[in-house]
Formats: structure tokens, sequence, C-alpha cells
DNA sequence: TAGGGCTGACCGAACGATCGTTCAGGCGGG
DNA sequence: CCCGCCTGAACGATCGTTCGGTCAGCCCTA
């Protein structure tokens, strides 16, 4: 067995219990019993648990960006880069179920300061999802606006990305066409008058 | 002290304990201590651990059920349903953070048959979301367009309702027309043609 | 009305299990 | 012989849960 083929394989054991169980439930010795070691044998690799944890969502948010990446690269509008976001979340959420549901629920888990580097990665790949708004927003929006719009798309996605909505690839580029469309149009077409239309109904409402 | 109170003391502490920390970091002392009782003074009230999250799950699925039904009651057009719906859920977000944060976080984690309780309760909810849907839709959408919709709307709301974005009602009413207006659009308006442009979108960049 | 017994509220202390982590040592190839 | 790879066994801490007991108040009867 060649010498790092040993730390994939424990990182991606890793990635599968914690995301099965949650990071405080996945015990140490279960992550190297599904790495085919003992407890010991385990701790030969890793320093202590929060690592494991840290190997998983530094590797999947690196993969998960560097995917984006390569999908906004070929992309030349806006209107085809926010679809290149979103078709680039749902794959991933399609072939790293696992990965991407310990980033979205144990990110906060980490202790100081592998915690802050992971917010980091998080926080950039946030920040190309609001640039992307920006250049696409044709309403002027403020920077807070464009940061809860952002949280949105990126809610919405999580949203069906986490849950097991995606059951073949087809499924995730049918979801990202409607996500796509839906999304879109509410950003794009939607009139001043209309959200204050809208605005004042809330209000009514209340 | 009256009767129940000390029982509304030890939900509300748990509330308190079971968000911040997670519900398996949450040790049953420190919910004891955040209610003002010793470790047995609290066993003496509540037969396991697993009984706090389902008292909290219970009250705060049926708290958030009943106002929505209490604002969809004032609601007569479909728009001012959805609308409901989205305000129902942010001002819940703002008055109950806590409650919202262990409805999306920690709702798997009771054991049978808590769980399908649960379960159920929230499968009401989002029944109630896909019904006004359904009655909006001007696409003859299918039932699981229909629930995929419903997802991404709930998503949405969850993914700005659980992190610290509401810090006054003012704000949660101005995300609640932010939303409204950016869902309705973007579910209203778009055409077949413009989705059906989106999806070879999204396939010619595979 | 005095007093004995019952009940619910609550506590200190401990139970066994499991947790993350460590350590001394065996084993096999250079 | 040495040095990575790996192990069994144990460490102390913390976990959920239980047990025996205290104390105040209420009911019943003499």
């Amino acid at each position: 067995m060649a010498i790092g083929e040993r730390y994939e394989g424990i990182v991606s054991a890793a990635c599968g219990v914690i995301a099965r169980r949650g990071f405080h439930q996945a015990s140490t010795r279960e992550i190297a019993r599904a790495a085919g070691l003992s407890l010991a044998g385990l701790y030969h690799y890793v320093g202590e648990k929060d690592e494991l944890l840290f190997l998983v969502l530094d590797r999947s948010l690196d993969r998960l960006v560097a995917d984006l990446d390569r999908n906004l690269a070929e992309a030349r509008t806006p209107e085809d880069r926010l679809l290149a976001l979103i078709r680039t979340h749902l794959d991933f959420g399609f072939h790293h179920a696992h990965a991407l549901r310990i980033i979205n629920r144990d990110h906060e888990l980490l202790a100081e300061p592998r915690r802050s580097e992971i917010a980091a990665k998080r926080q950039a790949y946030l920040q190309r999802g609001l640039t992307i708004l920006r250049d696409l927003d044709p309403h002027r929006r403020s920077e807070d606006e464009l940061f809860s719009a952002t949280n949105l798309l990126l809610g919405m996605l999580n949203g069906i990305a986490t849950r097991p909505f995606l059951r073949s690839l087809d499924d995730a580029r049918g979801l990202a066409a409607e996500v796509g469309a839906l999304f879109l149009y509410g950003f794009l077409e939607r009139s001043a008058g209309a959200e204050r239309e809208v605005r004042s109904a809330v209000r009514r409402s209340a």
C-alpha cells in the first residue's frame, strides 16, 4: 500500500462516519474501524480528533471551490456564471453528499484556529456567489441586499442538496435548471414597484 | 412557584442549552444547572435525555404550525397565503431563534418512536407550503416539482432565519418582502420557454 | 387539634459505559 | 540494529442514569 493511500483512506473513512453520525457522535474508535486500523494506529497518523474534521472540511471546500472556478472559467455571461454556480453546487451535492452534509452541519464545531481557517474558505465560496450576483443585478442593490440574496440562493441549494433529493446526476441537473429559472427570474425580473407591493402586503398582514 | 412553572423552565432551559451546544454536546448536568435544579432534580421531571429534545421540538413545531394557521386564516388570495408563510417563518426565526435552530439541526437525533412523531409535525408544516404553492402555480407543475419548489422555499427561509441575519423584527419583515418578491416572481413569471433555455444552458456547460 | 403517615419535590453521591488520548512494545524491512 | 507502522491495554474525564435519603406540606384519625 502506498504511503499516502492510508492517509486518504482515513480521511474518507472519517468523512463517511462523521456524515452519518455527526461529528461528536462519531467516535475515533468507529472511524479507526472504518479505516481498517486500530485506534492507536489511527492516532499514528492523526494528532487529535479535531484534525479529522478539519481534514474533511479542508479538502472538501478546496474541491468545491476548485470545481466552481473550473466551471466559472467556461462561463462568459453573468447568467452563465450564476448557472455554473448552481450546477457546481448540486453536482457536488450529488457526488460528495457526505462532504456537503458535513460542510453545512459541522463546520462550527472546530476549535480555533482551525475554525477560522475553514470559515475563511467558506467565506471565499460565498464571496464568489456574491460577486456573481452583483454583476448580474440590474437593480443596483446594496451590499447588504446582495449578501442576503446570496444566502437565499445558497440556502435553497443546501436545502435540496443535503437531503436525498438527488438520486441521479440527471436529478441534479434538472434541479439545477429549476433553481436557475426560479432564482434568475426572481432576481432579475422583479420591478421595484412589485417589491413595494409585496412589502406592503407583508406589513398589512402583520 | 406554580406546579407547571418548573416544567416550563426546564423546557426553555433545555432549548437554550441544546441550541447553543447541539443536542449531544448539551449535557444533562448543564441543562439542570440552567434550569436551577440539581441533576437528580431534573430527572425527577424528565425520564431521559431524549425527552428533553422531544419536548423542545414538539412545543416549537406546535407553535410554528399554529402561528402559520393563524396567519393563513387572514390571507385571502394564494399570493397572500405564500407571503403569510414567509412572514410566519421569519417572524418565528426572530422570536424563537433557538427553537428554529434545533428544529433544523437536531430533528433527526431522536430515537423512535418520538422521531416519527416529530417528523409527522414537520411534514404537516411542509404540506401546508406545498398546498399553497399548488394553489399558486400557473404552470401545472407535477407533485414532484411542487415538492422541490417547497423545499427550495423552506431552504431559503431556513438559510437566513437560522443565521444571525435577523437583528430586529423590521429586518425579518424586510427580508420577508425580499424573499416574497424573489420567490413569487421566479415561481409565477417564468415561461416554459425560458426554463427550457436555462435547462439547455445547464446541459451545455456540463 | 395533635400527631402519625403518605406523597411529591429535590438533592448528594455513585454506577457503569464510553469518550479522547497516551504509552510501552512487537514486528518487519532497510 | 534501527526506524517507521501498528497494536493491546490502559489512563482520567465525562457521559446518562439511578439510588437512597431529606424535607415540607397535606390528609386522616384519634
